[in-house]
DNA sequence: GCAAAAGTGTTTTCATTACACCCATGC
DNA sequence: GCATGGGTGTAATGAAAACACTTTTGC
């Protein structure tokens, strides 16, 4: 076979927007760009998609190429196109958002490529169109998860109640009422109580609770409406 | 400036998935390819990005091409990069889902593209990874119109209660009652009542309605829980 | 004993569901 | 006058929201 005649090829990348949350904030991985143009700025971390890989492969590689983490919550974003948004050369970019649990992110931030995790309430400029990235994907993130389950994602295994709070309050920047949100997080079935308690944050301390797998992965696609009135979204 | 040097440019496609509202049934549009690889096997319209265009320019003018309308509902669907998925060479295709008016679009199915209109519940084998997008396409609709009141943008301006519960059970597959299904859709405050009636369907007639613009650009992306309890949707 | 965070229950309000009859018209 | 589809109201149920006090324990 011959090839398309007469078409324009383009580089393809992929970009990862990497949400992380430390128990307080919201946080996202950002690197210094290692090569023109735009060196030493911030950027997202990304890479060119390879001549076999499809576009989860080349996410995943990458991500695993900053942080070592592997199996981590992802889905694409959104391909942005626009033919201005490298001023080197037409490159078109596939992004994925990423949830990743911050405290299994034991490898220290890489040297190479100068990782920070930033709060996302002060990012820095940011190159190209990476800002709309971020943008897109913190809605992304909202939206998803008034519906869906995906917060727990940036949690450790083991998590409290008054924890998930703080996340969900993170997220939506919002604070929610502590009695109504137990009773609807309990009800969902999803979590699982157990013995033991996590004392650093208060005296009395707050029981643990794990995901109940089966039930997530079961409930995952479906409605449960987490948050009631999330505002609005798009 | 140079360029990203020792790298694999590919060709960078979009697929066009249109669906269409006949009154009674789901309707998408597809053609039959006119070049080689898979020449004369139903397809979606589609065609390469250009290096002048972005994604959203690529997409509404593969759109118009084919069915001479502009100002449509679309949006980005999915971006599909397998590497195997245009055995001629590698193509990443954006996937973008429109939703047109089936009454608006006069031009006859064009003879060049050889286009057709038809029923989701007997789509013929599709080129490439073209069922994928489809499948993943109906997917978003159900997911989106559960939320949002996009399935209006298949209706005429002007439309009567009972045409719009037949779209809506087209779509979700089930049957609403038409008592809670109207105080629903009325209760939007979207709809404005017009003085005259469709008369084709019944003897007495049904009262046109139209959508209140302003309200409809204001709570397009609000959560409106359009379809109470949709499913396992994702 | 007191400060600080965890945990729990009740009432009200609102949205959703289920369900049945009358209306207008063409034939 | 009857068949066809259009249009409406009400009662019961379930979900969400508002709201305050008791518990535990380290200091």
């Amino acid at each position: 076979m011959t090839r398309y005649s007469r078409q324009t090829r383009m580089l393809v990348a992929i970009d990862c927007i990497i949400f992380g949350f430390d128990g307080q904030d919201l946080k996202l991985l950002v690197i210094k760009r290692g090569f023109e143009p735009e060196k030493g700025k911030w950027s997202l971390m990304g890479g060119f998609v390879q001549p076999d890989e499809g576009f989860d492969d080349a996410a995943s590689r990458i991500l695993k190429v900053l942080t070592g983490l592997e199996g981590v919550y992802m889905e694409q974003l959104f391909a942005f196109g626009g033919p201005e948004r490298d001023p080197m050369e037409r490159t078109i970019s596939v992004a994925f958002f990423a949830l990743v649990d911050i405290n299994a992110y034991k490898q220290q931030l890489s040297e190479e490529y100068r990782a920070e995790w930033i709060s996302l309430k002060k990012i820095p400029r940011l190159i190209f169109d990476h800002a709309d990235m971020v943008n897109m994907a913190q809605a992304r993130l909202r939206y998803k998860a008034a519906i869906h389950p995906i917060l727990f994602e940036l949690l450790p295994q083991k998590f409290t109640i008054p924890q998930l709070q703080i996340l969900y309050e993170a997220v939506y920047d919002t604070m929610f009422d502590k009695r109504n949100f137990s009773r609807k997080v309990l009800s969902t079935g999803l979590l699982v109580k157990q013995k033991d308690k996590e004392r650093t944050s208060s005296k009395r301390g707050a029981f643990y609770y794990k995901l109940d797998k089966r039930k997530y992965s079961a409930k995952f696609n479906a409605f449960l409406n987490f948050v009631a009135d999330p505002g609005n979204l798009k």
